[in-house]
DNA sequence: GTCTATATCCAGATAGAC
DNA sequence: GTCTATCTGGATATAGAC
């Protein structure tokens, strides 16, 4: 009794993330008004009124993805701000799992994308604008803090960390763009361009 | 009276224009199906109808704007290309002038994002998928031609120029989406970086 | 819980007056 | 050329059978 309800939740949360990992990919590649429920629904092989019993509406699920992103995003750079190595270090560790995590678990690129899209826009529902209002400069501050640790000790070219955090995170977006794009077929680009970009001179080729 | 139907077609084209503009801005920040044709209507102060009497379908406009973002596009690094520099020097020109034209003319980031947007989404119009894929790639071709020219000379860091395209253009377009997003109000980031993606040691000093 | 059928609404596109 | 009114289709969301 309890019994079976205990596996219905879990039955429940099972076809809540189809749904939710259905979604992020249509909204990923053609937008929150570009998907419609019933592409959804196709996609994951469900019937339309069935989305509809988990969620109560497009919006919904729209949001608590990006929630979710921002939170699994935000959670990462914790854990990285909480590392006990070099802050040129952490750059470079960054740089290399969040590239392996995008070319090996694709719908972490698809979060990426689903973030910078809906940061873009302006129709967002209320529910998104008020996540990305709050949690979106997270990611940005901590590399920030990062690098500029990294300028203290000279390891860290200089220049401001803010703009240093903002090309940061643009080419990782744009990589996990590209993965979307081209996904195995290209491989994905050599870093050593993104290293120089952050790294003084004698540590580059550390 | 061919007097006459000059200028009207001078003012047909004005129009033309202005719902282009307005389109243009509307499509960038919420994608083609974000985007009604009367928030284009209102947007560019006409009725719903006429804006269908310049043009015949939302697509149209659509498309229209993808090809001549392209042709934008493909034309200046065509002009590029030309210029009697060594190639160090047209991808530091290059840099500053698209730079430039992003934080002087608006409607430029607005064409990036555009195209950015496009190039990633899936339900986009035949026609402008086809512009797409026979159009995208050439800007890239040309940084990359440059750069390869650039590397033989010592002036460019060695890595597969293809991929140093890729992080060219994803820099301007996050760059241009940058602007798009905070506009005046938070200034452009420093190039610096930027720069050192691209040139040598050496080189990047002077 | 899951489906089908449907009510409702909204947006693309057209018709026709001025 | 420009507007308003309207047709029409399609998409969101709901109702109700199983």
């Amino acid at each position: 009794m309890g019994r079976n309800k205990e596996i219905n939740q879990v039955v429940k949360e099972e076809r809540r993330e189809r749904i939710l990992l259905g979604a992020l990919e249509l909204f990923a590649l053609n937008g929150l008004a570009g998907t419609k429920i019933g592409d959804i629904a196709k996609h994951t092989e469900m019937s339309n009124g069935l989305v509809y019993h988990y969620f109560s509406s497009k919006e919904e699920i729209f949001v608590e993805l990006i929630r979710t992103a921002l939170d699994k995003m935000i959670e990462a750079c914790r854990f990285l701000e909480k590392m006990d190595l070099p802050p040129h270090t952490k750059i470079r560790f960054a740089i290399d799992e969040l590239v392996k995590t995008i070319r090996t678990k694709p719908e972490t690129s698809l979060y990426h994308l689903l973030i910078t899209q809906a940061a873009a826009s302006v129709s967002v529902p209320a529910g998104a604008k008020e996540q990305l209002s709050t949690k979106r400069s997270i990611p940005y501050d901590i590399i920030a803090e990062i690098l500029l640790s990294g300028q203290k000790l000279g390891t860290i070219r200089k220049g401001k960390p803010e703009d240093l955090a903002f090309f940061f995170w643009n080419n990782i977006n744009g990589i996990a763009m590209h993965q979307v794009m081209y996904g195995r077929k290209a491989s994905c680009p050599h870093l050593e361009p993104l290293y120089c970009m952050f790294f003084t001179q004698e540590n580059e080729n550390g």
